[in-house]
DNA sequence: AGAATTTTGTTTGATATCAAACAACTTTAT
DNA sequence: ATAAAGTTGTTTGATATCAAACAAAATTCT
């Protein structure tokens, strides 16, 4: 009796169902809060491009647990706005090496407030040690779900 | 650096990022040991209607975490398959009320084995304290989202 | 009782995402 | 050096999902 009084049989407790509930209801959160002016995936991009300069698409990708090929529109789309820079990299003649411009800066920064906000939200909600454990208790989760993959 | 050797800046230890990049594999590794035969959000309806037989449509999808809408192809193809039986409840002719068919149990029956054994492979990995730890959060974490929204 | 509001299941777009295939290119093996 | 295998970014097709709108029915309010 995870919720509600519906019984979840041999589903209570597993770590897969509540998972995909919890990120459901905090990208719900993020939108509501955002009033879906950015997407949680779209800004989790900017910034790792702003943070890793010079990194190829499918690092950027991986990073942020999306498939390359998911990336190619949201880069479009940023590039188009000017938000971000591609430049063929010199060394490798396939890939094409991807930078912050100011315009971009100016939009991350435009939205950092908001998103720590609600982190902080959710720090003071859980509590701080539980925030710091669910956090590393996600981590030690997908490296153990990396290795055999 | 959580991941490779990315910086994520902001973005480090936020637990809506690693929610959906836990999720993603979380997922993935479903499908993958299952083969595709049967998705996960798939087989959590099925067992939801099996442990609380006479419950409505709307019931369901939230304990499942899906929207309503996201049910009814799921429950068509299921009555299609002779899965599950829908009969029009007595109280509330807008509600429908869903029943488990031996098929379904059957279904659930052929699937709990192999699912169970990846939930075992997941507790051998975290630690048994881990991981009641992380469902513990991630239902304290849905809760606390479920307030304001 | 009657009107206004809410709820139920559904249909209809919109969209985020992946997986597979592809060409161009690089790296590795022979 | 040449062939084989892998990688990069992209296109294309499939699909899971939601959100908004809807009619029918139930509930609440006055």
């Amino acid at each position: 009796m995870t919720n509600n009084d519906l019984s979840y049989g041999m589903l209570d407790r597993m770590v897969g169902l509540e998972l995909r509930k919890a990120q459901t209801l905090a990208s719900q959160t993020f939108l509501r809060v955002l009033e879906g002016r950015i997407l949680p995936g779209h800004f989790t991009i900017l910034v790792l491009i702003a943070h890793n300069p010079g990194q190829s698409q499918s690092r950027i990708a991986e990073a942020a647990g999306l498939d390359r090929s998911s990336l190619v529109p949201i880069l479009k789309h940023f590039d188009n706005n000017g938000l971000i820079q591609r430049i063929p990299a010199r060394h490798d003649r396939r890939s094409k090496t991807m930078a912050i411009t100011p315009k971009g800066e100016d939009f991350i920064k435009k939205y950092t407030g908001e998103i720590q906000k609600l982190e902080d939200m959710l720090i003071k909600g859980l509590g701080r040690e539980n925030h710091a454990k669910l956090s590393e208790l996600l981590i030690q989760f997908q490296n153990l779900l990396k290795r055999d993959s």
